[in-house]
DNA sequence: TTCGAAAATGCAATCGATTGCATAATTTTA
DNA sequence: TAAAATTATGCAATCGATTGCATTTTCGAA
């Protein structure tokens, strides 16, 4: 029925105008080089003629996309969403568009969406790469064409580039000298991939804490695993099979925290009068479980905005030489029921 | 120091191999006229020359820019992210890239988002509305030109287009129903804006349980209010001053259910002993609160591929004529603590 | 060996906007 | 009022890949 509706073009309103289509293409972007006059004109026409910029045409002349890849390990997880919504608030207001695609922390995706992404021309892309990520010669690609690259959270240390972390090692220090101030002495950590700068940090926190108080930390005591639902079960299970005398067990995130809190109940352990918990990240569920798991928050929102910040700033200053920066973000301490010992001294 | 880094393109390879760019083009895209060994040769060279194809350059030649555009109220909001997650799942893996951007509920930016993709030529668009939105010229821009354009969740009735709903009548008569098998009679509803279908839809699932049962409801007893975490209080707060008797609340949300059963809490009352609660939307918090909250499980992820599926199967089709469907996606009941009757009588 | 069909490759226009460099129109200055 | 300076507009090339329509090459059949 309805034919493949011609679409107009500026050489439409040109020629209806009887002008250059130049003159339309400078006044549609408000050139000062055009006059109010014709400015206006051109522009009630177009509107008129139900003109539509051909975004296309005009990236592939000025090889600007005013689009920004975001790499994330899974979109659907609280942080992450957070981010992103943070990323496209910017983004959104300096007239960025924000592509989004999510790993799985499978290395092979990964690679391809960093392909994908560097065919597509984006202007800038925005990474915290996945768990299996161990080479970063897909990464690479962007510095090596120039193309602006901030890292959040899960950076890379081999490459140069602004990055947004959190205060992990500060987080995990104030955690566990929360728990040494309640009394803790035999405390178990529960931590996640090391070869993930974060959980490296989480951990050594810990340590320089445990360090501090004069406390020594059993190796045993220290269980590394992924981080999921089951990994809290498995390395509770763990600690008891040891029969390992512990007072309080830091975990790197909250949702093994809650998994280790449901399985000590199950085994009549009350938390937090037997044993003090504390998780990471602040996840939503945190705050209303009982009990109240105690945490460390993450700007998330703030994040994403600074990564979107610090990248548009590097595509539009033509400065070769960028000064990188990491920035840390603060994080803040909270204090709910699982860690606060119940005056029973 | 590093010059502008020129551009390998089909012509740079046509020229090294002395043969013609249109052979280069094919043998890339693997079209079958190209013979074998010519393919291979050309592969070869377009590999070891670093070439990288612009996208932008065939896309607009072309008009196909395999990008998706996905408009969403909140990107952090679980269930959003979920089905967004869903979205890019099925995207990526047919070799769409997708765009998202979140309104924010807000009308304006609602339309200059649709006014952007419009223009950056998106082959295609998944949108749930914003909860100002009650005009819709911005999102006709589309099927006018033919772009097509698949709603989910809080879909637009006066656009003909494929829709992925979840069934909240279905989900909201069955909690009311299984509330009145737990014995209870007395039931209150505290539900969202009626102007979003969703809402609308539960109540009136709710209200033909009850009247299916025999039950009658008073007007006092069903609430409408933003359903935010404050709006449980309230609620319950004012069933209180009337000195309401009810034996069970269902909330439209697990958010007014969890704020309700706090309060409710700090007035000495018991969950579910003295009252039946339940929830909707299976917010991940509402597994581990105490008691857990009973509620509806809507498939996010499942509606967000299904409503990338419908999608891109309408944009490879050149059917003209779309026969628009309206998927109804099940809910799941999940009885947890809040909603099942102790032995009691 | 020759011819016709099939297979492979090349030509050249095209998509729509941008922009450096003219050129034209207008205003200011002397 | 003419020349100089300023302001507006136009010309035409360009970005890189795609593709309809030749044209050439290859190959099998007669």
């Amino acid at each position: 029925m309805m034919a493949k509706q011609a679409e107009t073009t500026i050489h439409d309103i040109a020629k209806y105008l009887n002008i250059s289509a130049s003159t339309v293409s400078r006044a549609l972007n408000d050139n000062p080089l055009i006059s109010e006059a014709t400015r206006k004109k051109i522009k009630k026409v177009a509107g008129e003629m139900g003109y539509r910029p051909n975004t296309l045409a005009a990236s592939f002349r000025t090889k600007r996309t005013y689009n920004i890849g975001v790499i994330v390990p899974l979109i659907n997880r609280h942080f992450f969403s957070s981010v992103i919504s943070g990323i496209e608030d910017i983004a959104y207001n300096q007239g960025y568009t924000v592509s989004i695609s999510q790993s799985n922390d499978n290395f092979i995706k990964e690679t391809k969406i960093a392909k994908t992404m560097f065919n597509n021309r984006v202007d800038g892309v925005i990474v915290s790469i996945g768990m299996e990520t161990k080479s970063f010669e897909h990464l690479k690609l962007f510095p090596e064409k120039n193309i602006p690259l901030v890292f959040f959270d899960r950076v890379v240390d081999e490459i140069d580039a602004h990055k947004i972390v959190v205060d992990d090692f500060g987080g995990a220090y104030r955690v566990t000298k929360h728990l040494i101030e309640q009394g803790a002495k035999r405390i178990a950590h529960i931590g996640g991939p090391v070869n993930l700068k974060i959980y490296d940090h989480r951990r050594k926190g810990f340590l320089k804490a445990m360090q501090e108080a004069g406390l020594k930390t059993k190796k045993s005591l220290i269980i590394h695993n992924s981080l999921r639902k089951d990994d809290g079960v498995a390395a509770i299970r763990k600690l008891m099979e040891k029969n390992e005398k512990i007072d309080a067990i830091f975990c790197a995130n909250d949702t093994t925290a809650l998994s280790a809190i449901i399985y000590l109940k199950e085994l009549g352990i009350k938390i937090p009068d037997d044993i003090l918990v504390m998780g990471f990240s602040n996840e939503p569920f945190s705050e209303v479980t009982t009990p109240s798991i105690s945490t460390v928050k993450q700007p998330g929102f703030l994040m994403g905005q600074k990564a979107a910040e610090l990248l548009i700033h590097q595509i539009t200053s033509n400065d070769t030489k960028v000064n990188y920066q990491t920035l840390v973000m603060p994080t803040e301490l909270l204090i709910r029921e699982s860690s606060r010992r119940n005056k029973t001294d």
